[in-house]
DNA sequence: GAGTGGTCTAGACCACGGT
DNA sequence: CCGTGGTCTAGACCACTCC
């Protein structure tokens, strides 16, 4: 007997989806239809059908059944992104890019006033403070300006940072990352931004801001991410 | 006999994560605590569990229990957006500003196939093209190029597009929008930019690109925003 | 080993869409 | 009216965390 758990049905009916399989009505099968073939309870169907959806491949609707999405190479650059988000594949500012890293500034400080308005770090704690730039096929593109919470994240040192910190967080200290908070938003290009990114005739920069959470529910980093525009590309969908 | 469906423990427990109630081991009680206490099955109360977790309030860890994340101002605003996109209200272009209202032009044109490449539309389909200036706070602060489906969504007056598309789409028509797939990124400012918005001294926009489809899977929509820098803010969570 | 959330089954009833 | 997906229950087993 072969098993077909949820994650395998998941990955069938993707397949078919993508290969135009169910577009004959632009419907999937229905639930009762799919129980049958796969031989499996409602839970694990459904369950792999919602992962569909959240990819904004398909979509459910009462009484009449589940919808196939048109798909376009416009739109399908869209999906990609986010099965990746929604999967385990994650594009982290620390490994999405890793062409060059440029450490720019490092040093360990104290959180004032000021910086615990911006990072929501209690005044008085240690935190390192990093400056990295990522340079993509011989541009400086991105400038990452880093926070690290030196209680929860300690001892990162130069040679850490200029590979992958969140590596260092996962492998070496053992620590789940549980969630990043962020926020994306356009700002007025600044003397910082000038000096370490290629610019070009542009006076704007995306700003990406990350707030980390770990699996204790504590935040251990705040981060800014200056992107050049042309690198700045975020998807999203919005259910209804 | 009190009826407690899961949308109301949701609203119960996001009430006491809010209010800090169980802050003090940083958890909420286990599922079967919370089975006992509001009487309904596991699967209600997984839920509503759920629902917190996807506006980033709590994280699950198997074997551990439910976590609170820590909340400050910074973050909290955050929250309260996605709540927003995951619940039901809706913050799309079309009713998220509904300060004024200018239509700077508006044709009915059939897809070359230039607009093809862009849109996605089929080439030879008739589409309104509509570009209107959203006006907040005496500023010009988005400009939106809108091109509609005439064969799903026909009939467009100047006068619906002066008000809200999507309330024409949704009363008169009487058609379900399943989901909006949108990809954000920041271009370099062209001559209609700065025609009809406020740019300042900046010389970028913020371009939110917006595919819209009904729960036919039909795309109906395609919409570019522009966005002068300081209206351009987007929210995003990331589960790990 | 005890306790926790994650997966899965089998079954019931309801709400909505289309005929 | 029938067929569909949405909600909900009751119960089982597994995988992980922590003592």
């Amino acid at each position: 007997m072969v098993e077909t758990t949820n994650s395998d049905i998941y990955t069938i009916l993707k397949e078919r989806v993508l290969s135009g399989q169910y577009n004959i009505k632009m419907r999937l099968p229905t639930e009762d239809a799919l129980i049958e073939e796969f031989n499996v309870s409602r839970y694990a169907i459904r369950k792999a059908i919602k992962q569909l959806v959240n990819e904004g491949l398909v979509y459910s609707v009462k009484g009449k059944g589940v919808v196939v999405l048109e798909q376009t190479p416009q739109t399908k650059e869209i999906n990609l992104s986010l099965a990746k988000i929604n999967g385990l594949q994650s594009l982290n500012s620390d490994q999405k890019i890793d062409r060059k890293t440029i450490i720019a500034d490092f040093q360990q400080i104290i959180v004032d006033e000021k910086l615990h308005q911006k990072t929501s770090f209690s005044v008085g704690v240690p935190v390192y403070a990093i400056k990295r730039v990522r340079r993509i096929n011989t541009k400086n593109a991105v400038l990452d300006i880093n926070y690290f919470n030196a209680q929860i994240v300690p001892e990162i040192t130069p040679e850490i940072a200029s590979g992958s910190i969140y590596d260092y967080i996962k492998k070496d200290l053992q620590m789940k990352i549980a969630v990043v908070k962020r926020q994306l938003r356009i700002e007025h290009a600044t003397q910082i931004d000038y000096e370490h990114l290629n610019l070009g005739i542009n006076n704007c920069v995306g700003n990406m801001v990350s707030f980390a959470f770990n699996d204790d529910g504590k935040q251990f980093e705040y981060t800014e991410s200056h992107f050049i525009p042309d690198n700045f590309i975020f998807n999203q969908i919005i259910k209804f």
